[in-house]
DNA sequence: TAAAACATTTGACCCAGATCAAAAAATCAC
DNA sequence: GTGATTTTTTGATCTGGGTCAAATGTTTTA
């Protein structure tokens, strides 16, 4: 059991207590992969079949409408990170995700973690209460996004991406929030 | 065993497959409950520890934002209602529901849920199944809130809630939209 | 370290849709 | 069925923020 997936289990265990056995499970199916800045991390045009953990650094999940890149949200550190649907379905979504800083994963397949619900169901009772937690940012952000001022949805993201918010180009963070680039460059320059 | 489990039982084996044994402790834990039009099935003044499966009728989640209600969505056939945050972590939140038409519904409580959980791994598998679903539908309401035209927000409205949409008054379509109501009407009748 | 590529800012202009006001239509309650 | 309430429509006006264009700043690459 290594250093790093510490920080896994630790996340795993915000919703379920982890036996050894699920554990040593867990070890065996799990890998590390890294990424450098700008890398893809998964193709809009395959299928999704990993999930990554995200120990160190930060993905952006973005898809292309009318030519034009338009973040969805970005995965940072003690997060999954993959294409839902695809993932989920097994066919193609619109999706891609790239790192936007040099970072450490760890990768989990969707084979690997059908076997874990199979065998383990605190594994179906994490991933029920885990989902449960983004079910809550989804609606948040629905809400945020419908009866706000530009200003507003701007400050709602300071809020969600909290520490994180600063490490991402404003031009992401334009398409992320709806707003033209030009609008979020005028709001953070009157502050 | 009554005719009218069979709508519900035929949801959850959408999803997975139901044992006898299953079946029968559902019936045990599910009572039925009717509400009239314009009914208040949860109040956000409490708590919520029920869920309610809508075997008839429609539902309307919504909260009030400047003294005025905005609709957050319609809960409808075939498909279950609660107030989620409140009802997982077992806080007040935000959320009324009513009763836009007469209803019949079947009633689940939190503690017979938490109970089929720990009884029914499949009760779990179930959960996470279902709620990726839902995740799904979020996601897609998300995007068609940011880059789309009134017109085309209502658009995408009529598509997601097909049979439904004309039963339910223009100005909680508005809200649900967040757009005015006025625009609402203007983009109805040039069609 | 220069120049190419990319990201952010600033300016001018314009329109989709908000707001305010009031009429018309539909629904409800007695 | 009739008046009262609620909902929807129509009209007039105004503005936040989009679009287009160009300048400035910052990274990357060779």
């Amino acid at each position: 059991m290594t250093e790093i997936n510490t920080a896994l289990f630790r996340h795993f265990e915000k919703y379920i207590s982890l036996s050894d056995e699920l554990k040593s499970a867990l070890n065996d199916r799990i890998s590390f992969a890294a990424f450098k800045k700008g890398e893809l991390v998964h193709d809009a045009n395959k299928i999704c079949t990993k999930s990554y953990f995200i120990q160190k650094g930060l993905f952006r999940a973005y898809f292309i409408k009318d030519g034009k890149e338009i973040s969805e949200y970005f995965p940072a550190e003690n997060e999954w990170s993959n294409s839902p649907k695809s993932f989920i379905t097994r066919q193609k979504d619109i999706y891609f995700i790239e790192a936007i800083e040099d970072s450490e994963t760890f990768c989990l397949s969707v084979e690997d973690l059908v076997f874990l619900f199979d065998h383990y169901p605190e594994m179906e009772r994490y991933s029920r209460l885990s989902m449960g937690t983004v079910f809550g940012h989804l609606m948040e952000r629905i809400t945020s996004l419908r009866f706000t001022t530009a200003k507003e949805k701007y400050e709602h993201f300071i809020r969600t991406y909290n520490d994180i918010h600063h490490r991402i180009p404003l031009g992401m963070v334009a398409s992320y929030l709806g707003i033209a680039q030009e609008t979020l460059s005028r709001i953070r320059s009157e502050r």
